[in-house]
DNA sequence: CTAAATTAAATTGTGTACAATTAATTTGAT
DNA sequence: ATCAAATTAATTGTACACAATTTAATTTAG
């Protein structure tokens, strides 16, 4: 006779952390609204913010993301006229991004999206740095090539 | 001048989960293709292994999908022969979705998926279980209506 | 008792995600 | 120096995910 005891959701690790994820994601859109960005656009233009310059391979690296989902986001973010893409002079595989005047000018009114997310999770601050960690902890083991 | 630290993916608690989602249901591909499954469908089929009988309302209750999501994927698991869809008798509007013997079988099939994937997760069985037991703890205040 | 409100699925439209492939460029080993 | 191997984006195809709308059935209120 097969356990299947495991099979059950309640048991799962995946399970909490794919609805999880799946819900804070819906709770950024309403603010997110008002920027004219989805969840991905809004990562991919923080990543942008920090580091001012990056390829598309690196952005990828950075959001786990690959082409196949980053060049339709990057090329709406060109038409929303919030970053600009050209080929690396050194190296003419290379998509280099950069952001616009109005790519920075949207920094503004992203810096109170955080704020405002951290409002709506009902969640002790304690329980939210230990998942923090864990998390990060658990992306360390995904370890990148 | 604007606090932009806030802004940094890694000051994100969300980033961490996105990514940690999407990392784990990328991980179980290469079990759930030996069932013919995706992990929609798996947790779909998980849900129904547990309670033998569900309506979509309740299925997306449960995996927190609406029907723009379910409908999709109970029309694929029925052509897979896994579960079979009829209208309630009592109410005209419900779906009610069972299982067939096919679906009942692969339930033998899946039991070895949750072990092999514990293997593929590289984190001390501790960690695992706070995580598991603070992500239940946010999908609590999650207030379903 | 019936019109209005509610409920449940399905549909429509947009935007990811990712695997696999393709095309162009660059690198590296001989 | 040269050509096979590697790298980078883009493309193609499949499958979600969800908001918004539509359609049909049921419930509720007056």
């Amino acid at each position: 006779m097969a356990d299947y005891e495991q099979l059950k959701l309640s048991n799962q690790l995946c399970f909490p952390l794919y609805v999880c994820s799946k819900e804070v994601v819906r709770r950024y859109k309403p603010f997110l609204d008002e920027l004219d960005l989805t969840y991905t656009q809004y990562i991919t233009m923080m990543a942008m913010w920090e580091h001012r310059q990056l390829t598309a391979k690196e952005l990828g690296d950075i959001l786990y993301l690959d082409s196949g989902t980053l060049t339709p986001v990057l090329k709406t973010l060109e038409k929303k006229g919030f970053v600009a893409r050209q080929r690396s002079q050194d190296d003419e595989r290379s998509l280099v991004v950069t952001l616009t005047d109005e790519g920075w000018q949207l920094q503004d009114k992203a810096a109170s999206v955080p704020e405002k997310m951290g409002q709506c999770i009902d969640m002790e601050l304690e329980d939210l740095q230990i998942m923090h960690r864990l998390l990060h902890k658990f992306m360390d083991t995904f370890i990148k090539k």
